[in-house]
DNA sequence: AATCAATACTTGACGAAGGAAATTATTGAG
DNA sequence: CTCAATAATTTCCTTCGTCAAGTATTGATT
């Protein structure tokens, strides 16, 4: 956080993490909600002041029995950094700049011919610099770049070990993106990075635990549990797609059968879709168009779909008891067609309090995965010495 | 932990806890895994050493170019402190003394006509004596006493809010079982107990994250993640006996259907039984020679069963990734014809390196749920100020 | 207007915790 | 006997955060 130290007190890091999320916030309700005396709250804030990341507010009115001084609650100044985030999938780079508090200020894509490695990566140079030289002169203040890959990444080293969707093995790809963008480069997982986002900035807010699924090609889901976001000791977590649901079920291509990705999966609604319509060249948008048109049999794979995804979901719900659940994803563009499915498959399969879990189905704008890549590198600065 | 200050520093916590888990240790190496500096491990240690907590084993032989000072690892001194473990269930106590290692010293039980709460109170006090008064003579160095028992526990406050099997509501049973045995008394949620216990003395020591699941007349898992205790926002975590794995499977007590533990659990494996044998009076145990004996049908009732919890163990290795799964419980005191249905189960649904996350399967010696209360105990040592 | 209670924040002295590095302890090898 | 290697201890110092006293600012009460 401070170019000079390369160890920032713990404190400094837990005030400037509370005002982030917690929105302006005065320093007596950060002691108490970080469990630190007051004067401790005072000198942590100075430091950020004085660097420009946090501001006070004007006094704030007050009334009752002896109303006392009034407070002036700690803000994120949301204008003294940039961060871009930038979303690479195979055919697409997805790029947005965002202010301090998260919120896009541009965005900008860019068709792909390939997923070739040198290819991606001198569109990215591009993208970001086409982002930072437009309108808004981001570019000055701007130093990070956040970059979500789906597949297997390490955040530590920048590295993306596969990537099946984009066919890459082992790149270097913060090695990479540094040496062409000149910012400081984080890698993250695609689904993790939203999950950061929406638990720093969402919905997920203030929950110590909260879960983030994903529906489309892919039915992913990242976890926090503890207030941390869960890796997997073996590199594996949130694999809601590959949950079991039905013995009987369709093959997965994972090799199981009866997976919620085989059921609810994007290429499973539209081979389903095309079974129960029989026309073999529907597509995904076709088997919405019939569905929103009351064709009894797609709907009835739209709907078992849902029972699945709320199956998958009531299993994340009876075994880490998050605080709350976000549903999102591409593949809710057809949410309406979900919704009320995966709510019943939930509520039935959820055991006791776990149905008390408060579920939040949406779609996502299209933006929002390459805002979680900006977050990643929020979250980067924050944590940085 | 000392009985003058009401805070102790994190450092002594960790290396108390580290020694207590990781064996006998040196303290160049405790710096390492806790990494801190060797002089704060030696300041650390002392205070603990004073107690009578640690003691320092004999000076170990090393090898080698320059061998360099004999390391004096720093061990638990067992004997320095007791703790009464006790599992209260609807038919019978089970209670243990453990050292702070956590190996039982003695044990006994007691059957329980009912399991009203002033009968059961009694004769917890009536246990306690017989094992602190009996042979040992622990009573003078005895101060704790953990409490496991089933349903919805807070540990904070001590209160059983509701247990199904005992038809305890809002029982205050910290305070009443300190009123009758004299003893600080922890409580705690039987497998929670449990997976602490094996966790800090068991198979899952050192690792990150850990699940235990328990077999028996119900299917349950305690769950460990980034180092602590999962327990669910809403007060419901591990529920894997809930976890559905098949849409047309036979309805749970629960309401759904196809639960783990409505394939699984004993209740149903005796259903199933009975049905496959068309003996409408056969027990648990009869179903178990039946199928020792080669009953194929009866066989095949264990073998679904197994692959019941297999599907759920593989949910929770998908989703959470642990470091590593133990699978125990009454009910595997038949684990022979569980086990490799078992292994199967997960081994085919479990999704790419989610596969390597090793699985130990046995049956636990009977005590062990109480060396779980006392353990719980321990940890509230530990903790203490 | 003066005072008071209530609340928010600031300040400075203090203490506890842990790091850095020098020091002591103890061994085997040359 | 010296040296290299490793373990543990000690001393000194920095840092962090608490504590308690003090300042700031308000509405209510007299």
């Amino acid at each position: 956080m401070f170019p000079e130290a390369d160890a920032v007190a713990p404190a400094v890091t837990a005030v400037f993490t509370a005002v982030l999320t917690e929105g302006p916030i005065t320093r007596v309700a950060l002691a108490r909600r970080l469990d630190l005396s007051s004067g401790a709250v005072t000198k942590a804030a100075r430091p950020l002041i004085d660097l420009g990341y946090l501001e006070e507010m004007a006094a704030t009115e007050r009334t009752g029995p002896g109303a006392g001084r009034p407070a002036s609650p700690l803000a994120i100044r949301a204008g003294s950094e940039f961060f871009v985030g930038v979303k690479i999938t195979a055919d697409e780079l997805i790029g947005v700049v965002c202010d301090l508090r998260a919120e896009v200020r541009v965005s900008a894509h860019r068709r792909l011919a390939g997923a070739d490695v040198d290819q991606v990566l001198t569109q990215l140079g591009e993208l970001v610099d086409d982002l930072l030289d437009g309108p808004g002169g981001y570019r000055p203040r701007t130093r990070r770049l956040g970059l979500a890959v789906s597949g297997d990444v390490d955040p530590v080293t920048g590295l993306v070990r596969y990537s099946p969707f984009l066919r890459w093995h082992d790149v270097a790809l913060r090695e990479r993106a540094e040496k062409i963008t000149g910012l400081a480069v984080t890698v993250e997982n695609d689904v993790k990075a939203l999950t950061i986002a929406e638990h720093w900035f969402g919905e997920g807010v203030g929950a110590e635990s909260f879960a983030l699924v994903t529906v489309g090609a892919g039915i992913g889901c990242g976890l926090v549990v503890g207030g941390r976001l869960v890796s997997g000791a073996h590199g594996v977590a949130g694999e809601i797609g590959h949950i079991g649901i039905d013995v009987d079920g369709p093959a997965c291509h994972c090799g199981s059968r009866g997976c919620v990705e085989a059921i609810a999966g994007a290429d499973a609604i539209v081979r389903q879709a095309r079974s129960a319509s029989g026309r073999p060249d529907l597509t995904f948008e076709d088997a919405v168009e019939l569905a929103r048109r009351g064709d009894v049999a797609v709907c009835e794979v739209f709907a078992r779909a849902g029972d699945a995804i709320g199956a998958g979901i009531a299993a994340v719900a009876n075994l880490v008891g998050p605080a709350r659940i976000v549903v999102s994803g591409e593949g809710l563009a057809a949410y309406d067609l979900f919704e009320p499915h995966i709510r019943a498959g939930f509520q039935r399969r959820a055991f006791g309090a776990a149905a008390d879990c408060p579920l939040s189905i949406r779609p996502l704008p299209f933006e929002e995965w390459a805002r979680g890549a900006a977050t990643v590198s929020i979250k980067a600065l924050v944590a940085a010495g």
